[in-house]
DNA sequence: TATAATCAAGACTAGATTAGTCCTATATAC
DNA sequence: GTATATAGGACTAATCTAGTCTTGATTATA
């Protein structure tokens, strides 16, 4: 259907939210809290985060989830393929061939062009960049609030 | 699962070989022969172009389909809006206030950029265009068959 | 070392979507 | 009147979505 899944959409918060605090361990109950997230849904995106090695994963009592690496060094792109697979905007794009209409299809370079924007935005945004943003947003709504 | 789905390939596969002769009415066993679409499937996109308004039909014998406006007036978004409905990369660009994380969510403006940069592709071919495309992408393959 | 906390893995589910097929009714050219 | 086409809708199998739940392994700490 052209739009990101629920696991996209929580794999991200996930991440964000161990993006503000990158050292610490979080666990499936704060991160499932903080971030509006189903816990049980949430544990299964952890786990493919952590299968990923975006992610690092530590178990038993104070155990949780902390990022693998510096939130400055993960991009939105790699969250979301990394919980959702690879993108392809088309199936015509999955690999040369795939598509045995490729050689005569016009749209075919449409699509490659479309996916190129895409992972353009995708790939420029790190998941340090998005953590700022997202402080400067909740005290923006603070004050407006107030 | 952020990928055009069979529909919106075949509907646009249908309006670039409507595109090749404008004003001609092709039927279902045409273009379904021509583009490798079930014909029985096809069928059912095509009542949706037609109820669209891209599109215009005609029943009984000689009847068929043919554009409502010349290729040059049909951008490719149009095609696949017309038969996959309105794309939004997220749900939280459905309509403001969708999420009710819009506030502090930082992801949401990355999505509105990614969203307009995809819609900047899809706006700028029109079914003209890539039907020439497609004619001279033919016209290569056939040459480097022989 | 017993216990409580926590992740890992996988089974299970209801409902929606995908990618079709097929049938009947209606309209049209000849 | 008949053959040809679309219109509309019912139907289906397979897959995906968005979860839930259970059992088992691991770890901090009293």
């Amino acid at each position: 259907m052209l739009q990101l899944t629920k696991d996209g959409e929580y794999g991200v918060r996930a991440v964000l939210h161990l993006a503000s605090d990158p050292m610490r361990f979080s666990d499936i109950k704060e991160i499932s809290a903080a971030q509006d997230v189903p816990g049980n849904y949430l544990a299964k995106i952890m786990q493919q985060l952590a299968r990923s090695g975006l992610v690092r994963s530590r178990r038993g009592a104070k155990g949780g989830y902390a990022l693998s690496r510096p939130p400055r060094r993960i991009t939105l792109r790699e969250v979301i393929e990394a919980v959702e697979g690879p993108i392809f905007l088309n199936v015509c794009l999955i690999r040369k061939g795939e598509c045995p209409r490729d050689a005569i299809c016009p749209v075919h370079d449409v699509w490659r062009e479309a996916q190129r924007r895409l992972f353009e935005v995708l790939d420029s945004r790190t998941m340090e960049d998005l953590a700022g943003e997202g402080v400067k947003k909740a005290a923006r709504a603070k004050g407006s609030r107030a």
